[in-house]
DNA sequence: CGTCTCCTGTACCGGTCGGTAAACTTTACC
DNA sequence: GGTAAAGTTTACCGACCGGTACAGGAGACG
C-alpha cells in the first residue's frame, strides 16, 4: 500500500495528493488510512519517503559503497535508476518535494536522500580510479543530471531524452577513469 | 502583478497556489483577479507562463539564435540563467509544472519552452564550432542540467551546488569547441 | 460460544477551495 | 460636471479539504 501512496504524492505533489485520491489508490477508506497513519497526510508522506529511502539505500547506495567491483556497481546504478524512473516517465518524489513548499517540512529526509546518493557515488567513482576532486564533481553532476533528465523527459514527453542523458553520464562515469 | 502570480505558482505548484495566496501576493481581491482573468486560475497560470516565455525568448533564445558572436551569447546565457534562478534558490515554474499533474493542461507551453531553449542553444553551439551531433547533445544536456541543478540545490539548500554545476556546463560549452 | 483486538464504513466537523453575483467606488474622457 | 467604463469590495455558493468520532464487522483465541 505504501507504493500506491508514494505514487499519488509523486504524481500530484504534497498539496495535490488529497485523502480521497490516496483512498482511491489504496482501496482504503479514511478510517483505515487514519488507523495506519494517525498523524494523517504528513505521516503518509513520511512513510512513503522512508520506503523510497530504504529502497535506494538497499539497491543503490549500499552497493556503491560496498561492492568489491565499483565499476560494476556504478553500471548497476545506471540500470537500477533507469528502471526505477521508468526511463523518465516517472517523477522522483524527493525531487518533487524539494521543488515545492513542502520542502521545509521534509527537509531532513530530502537532504539525506541526496547527500547519501552523492556520497555513495563519489566513493565508488574514487575507488574506480577517478581523482578525488573529479569523483566529487562527477557524483554531484550525475545525481543532478538524473533529476534534470526526468524533468526534461517529462516536459517533452519523450523518454528518449532521459535515455540519452543517462548514456552520456554513464560514459562519463565509466570511461574517463584514471 | 504577473511576476507576483508567477512566484506563487513557482513556490506552491499549480494545486497549491490558492486564490487567497495569489490575492495576498498581488494585493488584489478575488473580484479583481476575476476581472483580469475571467477564466480563473488556469488563465492566471497561462498568463504567468506566457510572461516567462516572453522573457526567455527576449533575453535568452533570441540572442542565442541571432548574436553575431555565438560564444558571447552562450556566456551571456549562463549569466542570465544564474541571475534568473537566483543561483538555484528560485525554482523554475515550467519545470515544476512539468513534474506535476498540471503537465497535461499546459503541455504545449511547457514543451515549447524547452524545445525552443534546446534548439536555440544547439544553433549557437554549432555556430561556435561544435560538431552538429555534439551541439545537439550538449544543448539537451545543458538545459536538463539547469533543471537538475535547481532541484539539487534546493534539496540541499545550498546555492553553491547550482553554481558548481553551472560552471561545469559553461566550461563544456565554451572550451571543447572545434 | 464468548470476547477481545484489529480493522473498516459512515457520518460528520469546521474550514477552505475555485468560482459567481452584484453593488459599489474610482478613474478617464467629453 | 456628467457619464460611462474600469476596477474593487463584499457576500455568497456548492464542493471538497484534512481530520474526528464511533458503531459495528472480521478473525483469532479461549
Amino acid at each position: 500500500m505504501l507504493p500506491a501512496i508514494a505514487e499519488v504524492f509523486r504524481e500530484h505533489g504534497y498539496e495535490g495528493a488529497s485523502l480521497s485520491l490516496i483512498g482511491a489508490a489504496t482501496g482504503l477508506g479514511k478510517g483505515s488510512l487514519y488507523h495506519f497513519f494517525p498523524r494523517g497526510k504528513e505521516e503518509m508522506a513520511e512513510a512513503a519517503l522512508a520506503e523510497i529511502d530504504g529502497w535506494f539505500e538497499r539497491e543503490v547506495y549500499a552497493p556503491l559503497r560496498d561492492a568489491e567491483a565499483p565499476d560494476k556497481a556504478i553500471a548497476a546504478m545506471f540500470d537500477s535508476v533507469d528502471a526505477y524512473f521508468r526511463t523518465g516517465r516517472r517523477a522522483c518524489l524527493v525531487g518533487v518535494l524539494a521543488l515545492g513548499d513542502a520542502r521545509d517540512r521534509f527537509a531532513d529526509a530530502i537532504r539525506s536522500y541526496f547527500v547519501r546518493w552523492v556520497a555513495a557515488l563519489e566513493a565508488a567513482l574514487a575507488r574506480a580510479g577517478h581523482a578525488p576532486d573529479d569523483a566529487r564533481a562527477l557524483a554531484e553532476e550525475t545525481v543532478a543530471g538524473v533529476q534534470g533528465a526526468i524533468t526534461l523527459a517529462r516536459a517533452l514527453d519523450d523518454p528518449a531524452v532521459f535515455a540519452r542523458a543517462m548514456e552520456t553520464m554513464r560514459r562519463r562515469a565509466t570511461h574517463g577513469e584514471h
